[in-house]
DNA sequence: ACACTATTTGGCAAACTAGCCAAGTAAAAT
DNA sequence: ATTTTACTTGGCTAGTTTGCCAAATAGTGT
């Protein structure tokens, strides 16, 4: 693999690594259904508030997601709402393993 | 977060990190192509074939791909096309990031 | 200027991932 | 039956990620 392809891959994996965690992954979720702040976003998830701004600024520095301060606030809204059809596809991997492996199970 | 909505984001954040390495993506746009056998793909990627061996069986884990034993080797193929619908919008997350990079150098 | 609130950053331990080598398995060829 | 080839698995080390706590920063209100 020559290095161009290998920086080419290496920035595409960086954007698949951003959403590789569930706090992510809901983060991008509600995001897309409105902005909020890191303080509504760390009670959804229920972790600390250090760990959820850690959480936003790997997303931010993937470019998927941007803040805006507001007075005390940190607001982040959806960059790239193109992600949100990535779910489509994960969705059908699922349910494509779940049936395969019922079947297995089925089979006696 | 409930422990529902925890697992589901979690299988789905799996998916994800399958996708998440150089390589892997390499493999699958590789496969997007046409099948191919485990040295085939050692070769392309340059490194030793057990870790290819084990970039594959992370895909497989992830239900992404496919594999079949023909006579000594193991052929591997693309199971969900669908992933390489997230390459147009992975590749439109890229381009905004390098424009807005430009943009602020170009601030003086 | 001081206290208060929202957020980020630094530091550290625990958990996880990647890659290589060596050893194991399984089908094919001799 | 033994050897060879293609691949997988186990074991180990080095590097990365996660999450908490404590400390730093930046606005707001008094």
């Amino acid at each position: 693999m020559d290095s161009k392809t290998q920086a080419r891959l290496t920035t595409r994996a960086n954007v698949f690594k951003a959403l590789a965690h569930p706090s992510r992954l809901l983060i991008v979720e509600e995001l897309a259904r409105k902005e909020r702040c890191v303080c509504e976003l760390t009670e959804m998830i229920g972790a600390d508030m250090s760990t959820v701004s850690k959480h936003l600024s790997v997303l931010k520095g993937a470019g998927i997601i941007q803040d805006e301060k507001r007075g005390l606030q940190v607001y982040y809204r959806l960059k790239m709402p193109c992600v949100l059809r990535f779910f489509d596809c994960v969705g059908e991997v699922i349910e494509t393993n779940v049936k395969e492996q019922w079947e297995l199970v089925n089979l006696r």
